[in-house]
DNA sequence: CGCCCTTCTCAGCCCGCTCATAGAAAGTTC
DNA sequence: GAACTTTCTATGAGCGGGCTGAGAAGGGCG
């Protein structure tokens, strides 16, 4: 499996959407543990971008010893490292006594038996290849689940004007009224959310919201916006709005 | 300021359900003793999940002192173990005045008269391999019989909209009319009901419902919502959902 | 010991989702 | 207003996830 030449991130100077951070205040820190550098190059910035403090580990060994250092209050760690197989790491840390959330990251086809008794414990898994916008999401839930923040902006409920989703039930509705969403529009509307009142690129939306091996066209967004215009604002006034030659914005009407 | 007419999607705000807890407040404290790692490992994660403050210990000798250092709501104890029989175990704790709830593992050949007396006891026993919601909702049984609880959601009587389930009883209805189950059913109607209006994906469900040692594929899953929504949904508005690539949910009919 | 209920696999079918294409529509520049 | 660019959306193809019927295997209970 190759990974896209080189995941050149469209990303805005500074974002400022809510935050999520540790009971006192500190940035949430991250461990994150594969061998491909181009993942890790790509899971780092997403994760810097949210505003976390991020450490890499290229193997399990280092994993053990960087996390034992860093004290992390997530771990992204790879099934499939070149010494120590990532379920391995995953007990000895146990066995340490160590109960970070884990986000594992797996091939597609392999999920099945080995993942087995993952999620009993709290951790969870993503397969690859994955969109940024899914990974965070999982590694926020993770947060929120383990206990660890105060901060409401751990929140599974978004709210912007009278359009509301929330991440646990994958309801979302407008005016009180239930919409139906497919996963990519649904993920597509949470990205919108979440940059409320910003206009966002065709180019920031494809890599965040679509896998990083997607080869296809940036229309495939225009195609996306358009499902969710019938659905959102169908005959009510419009939240999506086209900045022509910028990108979309979504944001109450006023 | 506006007013939402709609009802708020606000589920349980963070936790992942209603959580049992002792009469002050703190959390429920376990003492698991088995000689087999992966089993203890699988165990004191299952129950940190649910809440709960776990201890470890590997053989009968270590359980006796920290049961009596730690003094658990309830104590999970295998049978056999490397140096005195769990049932020895049970004696001399009780011997010494101590009458903490006792859930026995046994393997499933082994379940003699002398386990099956333990119940009049107010003890119980779980046969391996077993499934966490079972043990689980075991140890909340023992808990809630012990009558150490206050607290509402220590209920034996689940109810998500018309849908009722009793664990003690086995009895499920749906407005009003009573529903036989099988007992995968029950258990998999159960762990639903304890997430409603939360996505829960296959993975999550074979994981917490099916044993641990169950080597087949997540397809059994769909094959049991299936028989339950023939169950549970005929003729009616469904309230068990496919979230297609997520995974399924149920919620109340609004 | 034999029957029946339950559990689980297999395989085929169906349907929803994703995405490309292309022409229409809307906006921009001169 | 004409020519060009950008965005919108209708249509449909391909694919993959999910549903379900049929039946084999297993276990409980008489």
């Amino acid at each position: 499996m190759s990974i896209h030449p080189a995941p050149s991130l469209h990303t805005t100077a500074n974002a400022s959407q809510p935050r999520l951070r540790r009971p006192d205040g500190s940035p949430i820190r991250a461990v994150v543990v594969d061998d491909e550098d181009s993942l890790t190059d790509l899971l780092s910035m997403a994760l810097r971008y949210e505003g976390w403090d991020v450490r890499l580990a290229p193997d399990g060994q280092k994993a053990l010893s960087v996390v034992r250092e860093f004290r992390p209050d997530i771990i992204v760690l790879d099934i499939m490292l070149p010494d120590i197989d990532g379920l391995q790491v995953l007990q000895r840390l146990r066995a340490d006594g160590n109960q970070t959330p884990i986000l594992f990251l797996t091939a597609k086809d392999s999920v099945d038996d080995r993942i087995a008794g993952l999620t009993v414990g709290g951790d969870d898994y993503v397969t690859k290849p994955f969109s940024l916008e899914e990974l965070v999401a999982r590694l926020r839930g993770l947060i929120r689940r383990s206990g660890m923040t105060v901060d409401d902006s751990a929140d599974s409920h978004i709210e912007v004007g009278d359009l509301e989703l929330d991440e646990d039930s994958y309801e979302v509705r407008r005016d009180g009224e239930l919409i139906d969403l497919t996963a990519t529009e649904f993920e597509l509307l949470r990205y919108l959310m979440r940059n409320a009142r910003r206009v966002v690129s065709k180019m920031q939306i494809l890599d965040r919201v679509w896998s990083y091996d997607f080869g296809g066209k940036s229309s495939v967004v225009e195609i996306y916006i358009s499902y969710l215009r019938k659905k959102i604002d169908a005959g009510r006034p419009p939240m999506i709005h086209t900045v022509r030659g910028v990108g979309y914005i979504l944001k109450p009407t006023r």
